[in-house]
RNA sequence: GGCGGCAUAGCCAAGUGGUAAGGCGACGGUCUGCAAAAUCGUUAUUCACCGGUUCAAAUCCGGUUGCCGCCUCCA
């Protein structure tokens, strides 16, 4: 099936064709490493992963490109504010990224560059710029001449009139017009700098990401992502600087994943309503939140809340739950019950993929093949050694490409039973004991008692299951 | 002030021309000592509002209202 994508500039979804046939080169903006990462970039982050994963699944040679920004003004600044120097702050900050990254399950993109890597790339696209008169160098800075390049506000649907209109652009005097951004900024005394024509100093922040997915995957990129914030003036900015430089298209479909708010408020220090990922994963399986980041289409904006992240746990359990029914089944049945089912899935997931990588929709497929296998079980528990085949294909495509659904079920729904038990102030062998004690006063036909039982367990956030195989208990 | 986006049930959320996915919640049935889980059924004659195009509109066009984002660092 042909993959669709919305592309951004031309605001539809079109038919995605890689320039190469068979290779797709993408380039995604990474983050600034001057402080720990957020939910909002673990759902850009994801959401990439994703799709990388998902190209690949459908056999592409996919070249993954994600950067870091290691020298930039708040990396300065905090290293100011710390007496550090300031790639003793970058490394700190990639090193926690690449922690929270490996927790929440999220690959390894292809490369990794960082800005200060390529400082040679850099100067020579800036003294490419120069050449063609798209830049001009003002009092040892750079500046791109934004009225050179005829193109600009293409991608954000802007007119340059509008934006000078705007008039919140900010005064600087070396500059010809405020709409013209910085490919290179002399430095101030105490600030890194680097060798160059112009002076000692160091890159803006929107030429690395040219000068890199340039070095890394040519002038031309099938996709390039980012979070919609990026739009203008980085990606804006991305596409004068490369266009004007190579006169080729610069990039054939743009992502943009919308915003993550908490309680329908935006994120920010000054709310006080940040929050990291660290603290999450903290708290909550990464594949819970995985789940929930993934349950609205990666475009539209996705609110937090602790009702949000329940509902995700709920589902994820659900499905660990009709797995390990699966597991636990005879496996008598002659005939195999679940292929038509499983054929089904397997076409709809891949539909939904498909769509501009519609993970909602996929995950709803998920729960009606969920439904399904329940409902097969439960009209007769045999399944046939076929079905446990077919299903454990159809599972391992949704975890390479989700990331989720890649844990054992006994496993994952004995660690969230286990989870939260310290905070509640009850131990595994105590809640056996009550069970145990239930199970006597229901033999002797004491109801009344048993209740009590479950009662006060069920006051402490411990539900009882009956089941043909014994009494269970679980976390509410 | 300029530009852009969004508005679907109690809540979350798919659906971009062919007659409203999925989840949570709620109510009723099966199962159970009773529950829980699972399952079955019910839960939007209707997609913010007003016009228009069309045989046909949640989907396209125009307008109104409301919310959000970007224009300064930002995933």
């Amino acid at each position: 099936m042909a993959i669709e994508i919305y592309n951004t500039p031309t605001k539809k979804k079109q038919i995605f064709t890689p320039l190469n046939e068979g290779k797709i080169g993408m380039y995604v903006c990474g983050v600034t490493v001057y402080d720990m990462c957020h939910i909002g970039h673990a759902r850009s982050m994801i959401i990439f992963d994703v799709i990388a994963r998902f190209l690949r699944k459908k056999g592409f040679q996919l070249t993954y490109v994600r950067n870091f920004t290691d020298i930039d003004d708040k990396i300065i600044n905090k290293a100011n504010q710390e007496g550090k120097p300031f790639n003793e702050i970058s490394e700190l900050y990639i090193k926690e990224f690449y922690t929270d990254m490996e927790t929440l399950k999220v690959k390894r993109a292809d490369k990794e560059p960082k800005a200060t890597e390529h400082i040679t790339q850099i100067i020579d696209l800036v003294k490419t710029l120069i050449e063609k008169g798209l830049a001009y160098e003002s009092s040892g800075s750079v500046y791109f001449d934004v009225s050179k390049f005829k193109g600009y506000g293409k991608l954000s649907s802007r007119k340059q009139e509008d934006m000078i209109a705007g008039a919140r652009v900010d005064i600087n005097e070396a500059k010809d017009d405020p709409l013209d951004f910085a490919l290179w900024k002399i430095s101030k005394p105490g600030e890194p700098w680097w060798e160059s024509p112009w002076s000692k100093g160091r890159p803006g922040w929107h030429i690395e990401c040219s000068a890199m997915s340039t070095h890394y995957l040519g002038p031309t990129l099938d996709i390039h992502g980012g979070g919609r914030d990026l739009i203008f003036p980085h990606h804006e900015n991305e596409i004068a600087q490369s266009e004007g430089a190579y006169g080729k298209e610069f990039v054939r479909n743009w992502v943009h994943n919308g915003f993550v708010t908490i309680d329908n408020e935006k994120m920010s220090k000054s709310l006080g309503n940040f929050l990291t990922i660290r603290e999450l994963t903290k708290e909550h399986h990464p594949e819970t939140l995985r789940l929930f980041l993934l349950s609205s289409h990666y475009r539209s904006p996705i609110d937090f809340s602790k009702d949000a992240i329940h509902t995700a746990r709920g589902s994820l359990l659900r499905f660990y739950e009709t797995l390990d029914r699966v597991a636990s089944a005879p496996k008598t049945a002659k005939e195999p019950r679940l292929k038509t089912l499983l054929n089904e899935f397997d076409e709809k997931f891949d539909a939904a993929m498909c769509d501009d990588f519609n993970t909602a929709k996929a995950i709803a497929h998920i729960h009606d093949l969920t439904t399904g296998i329940n409902r097969t079980i439960d009209a007769n528990p045999e399944i046939a050694d076929d079905d446990i085949q077919s299903l454990n294909a159809s599972i391992s495509t949704i975890s390479e490409i989700l990331g989720i659904l890649e844990e054992a079920p006994k496993k994952f729904i004995d660690a969230h039973k286990r989870s939260g038990l310290v905070e509640i102030g009850i131990t595994d062998k105590e809640i056996k004991e009550m069970i145990g004690k239930r199970l006597e006063a229901k033999k002797a036909k004491d109801f009344k008692k048993a209740d009590e039982i479950r009662n006060s367990l069920l006051a402490k956030g411990i539900a009882l299951k009956d089941t043909p195989s014994g009494t269970v208990w679980e976390k509410v």
